[in-house]
RNA sequence: GGAGAGGUGGCUGAGUGGUCGAAAGCACCGCACUCGAAAUGCGGCGUGCCUUAACGGGCACCGUGGGUUCGAAUCCCACCCUCUCCGCCA
């Protein structure tokens, strides 16, 4: 959500994001509704004063038993009915309006966004690590299925596609996964961990931009509640319609969690395998800072979910997304990709964004400093720490033998109990 | 699921139609007193919006949204949330 006086202060360097957009000529229909908003206002306003004034009159006359003079002043406050019923109807459907536009455009980028259309005009920030040599990959369908641990089948029996059902050993390596990702993050990066609510309600997902126009990519439950797509919804919503001491911050938050999205918009696309699910776990990274801070913290998170893929030695490449190819409420996005043999590229499998004061506005979330008078809007960053369904993929394909057997990174083993293999001779 | 109670400022808590944005206490801040502190005294102490060059002025907010009324924290309706008892349950 734009603040409105920004708008007013600035309107070309929001009409030019937005045309960029396809939104061209919103900015002037929203100041066109503003003006409107705030003469009705204004002349609702010096009515309601009046009125008030008067009622306190009426009110005094009556303590005298002076009946007619109460009658009189209460003739006149008749007269001012017209006004306060058509002013108030202005300001209630205007104000109404301009919500709803505002609510429906999307972040601007920030001033060191490259401009571009698509995922093709990201740019390359730096890469880790060289993709392993190995002759022929298999896929992790394959692999997981030759195992034995991974069944598509069953999953689509009882829940239909984009399910899977993992056993064994690799049901233990997703469930290390998020144990070690936690830990990594709690213990090195000093995150709070958080168990949140997966079912939320409709103020939740607004509030981080999914709603309204999002709708068609979640899961909606028969009681009204919505199931999250992802940990950014609860933990960004921990500080919905507070005002947060500004020594607190920066507050930083992850949780591990099961995500769950509808995919309206994927039909045909990664079908295959356990690239694009119905339903997923996890590690999220959430942080809430001061306006002056966020630029700063959005760096640290990438490091933070840059450090797992380094602990589990997968080779991957840290983007700076394009102006459009960003989200809806992100300013500024990085995504880690890493590298899937199998597709001989690199696959997306984080994503940190700084939303600036977008979500924190749309929720009303601020802070406050000891001493100080004046609320700021915070500032809400959220990352993947990481995506745990596509790790396991990743390690799947960048470790498989050629026998199919799959080692497992070092920094797994404590969570495997001493497995290190899985699948060959172990 | 059944029955009941209740949501007022950072906290406690008064207020059941009219100078109530709201008593009082606590907490907090400033000043005075003091060598300093405590105690005491005086003053201040919510949020958002409109308007103004500024000083200032105004409107709204007593869980949320509607309604009644000249006037609503107070009356009516709906919803949300919390608590207690019973039932059920991981």
């Amino acid at each position: 959500m734009h603040d409105i006086k920004a708008i007013r202060d600035n309107p070309d360097l929001y009409e030019q994001a937005w045309s960029a957009k396809g939104r061209s000529g919103v900015t002037a229909e929203a100041l066109a509704l503003d003006a409107t908003l705030r003469a009705a206002q204004t002349a609702l306003q010096k009515a309601q004063s009046r009125r008030n004034d008067l009622s306190k009159q009426i009110g005094q006359a009556k303590g005298r038993k002076d009946e007619a003079e109460a009658a009189r002043l209460m003739a006149e406050v008749e007269t001012l009915k017209g006004v306060l019923e058509t002013q108030g109807a202005i300001e209630r459907e205007t104000g109404e309006a301009l919500r709803d536009l505002l609510a429906g455009l999307p972040n601007l980028p920030a001033a060191d966004v490259p401009a571009g259309a698509d995922e093709n005009d990201n740019q390359e920030v730096r890469r880790w690590g060289e993709p392993f040599a190995i002759a022929s990959p298999k896929d992790h369908v394959d692999l997981g299925e030759t195992l034995g641990l991974m069944d598509f089948e069953a999953a689509a029996r009882m829940s239909g596609s984009r399910f899977v059902v993992l056993k064994g050993q690799l049901a233990r390596l997703e469930r290390a996964l998020g144990q070690f990702m936690l830990d990594l993050q709690t213990r090195e990066h000093g995150y709070l961990e958080v168990s949140p609510p997966l079912l939320v309600r409709d103020e939740a997902v607004f509030g981080t931009g999914q709603l309204p126009k999002f709708a068609e990519d979640l899961f909606h439950t028969e009681d009204g509640r919505w199931l999250i797509p992802t940990a950014e919804v609860s933990l960004t919503n921990l500080v919905r319609d507070q005002i947060t001491p500004t020594e607190e911050l920066p507050l930083r938050l992850t949780a591990l969690t099961h995500c769950f999205r509808s995919e309206a918009g994927a039909s045909g696309r990664d079908t295959r395998g356990m690239i694009r699910q119905h339903q997923f776990q996890k590690v999220e990274l959430v942080s809430i800072t001061t306006p002056d801070q966020s630029d700063e913290e959005h760096e640290r998170m990438v490091g933070c979910a840059e450090a797992v893929l380094k602990a589990l030695e997968l080779p991957f490449r840290t983007m700076l997304l394009c102006s459009g190819d960003m989200g809806f409420s992100a300013r500024k996005t990085y995504d880690l990709e890493v590298w899937i043999p199998s597709e001989g590229r690199y696959r997306e499998i984080s994503s940190c964004s700084n939303c600036g004061d977008f979500q924190g506005r749309r929720m009303n979330a601020r802070t406050k400093a000891a001493g100080e008078k004046a609320t700021r809007i915070v500032h809400t960053l959220n990352g993947s720490g990481l995506a745990v369904g596509r790790t396991l993929v990743a390690i799947l394909e960048n470790y498989q033998d050629e026998n199919g057997a799959i080692a497992i990174p070092q920094a797994l083993h404590p969570y495997m109990g001493g497995l290190n293999r899985i699948g060959g001779d172990a």
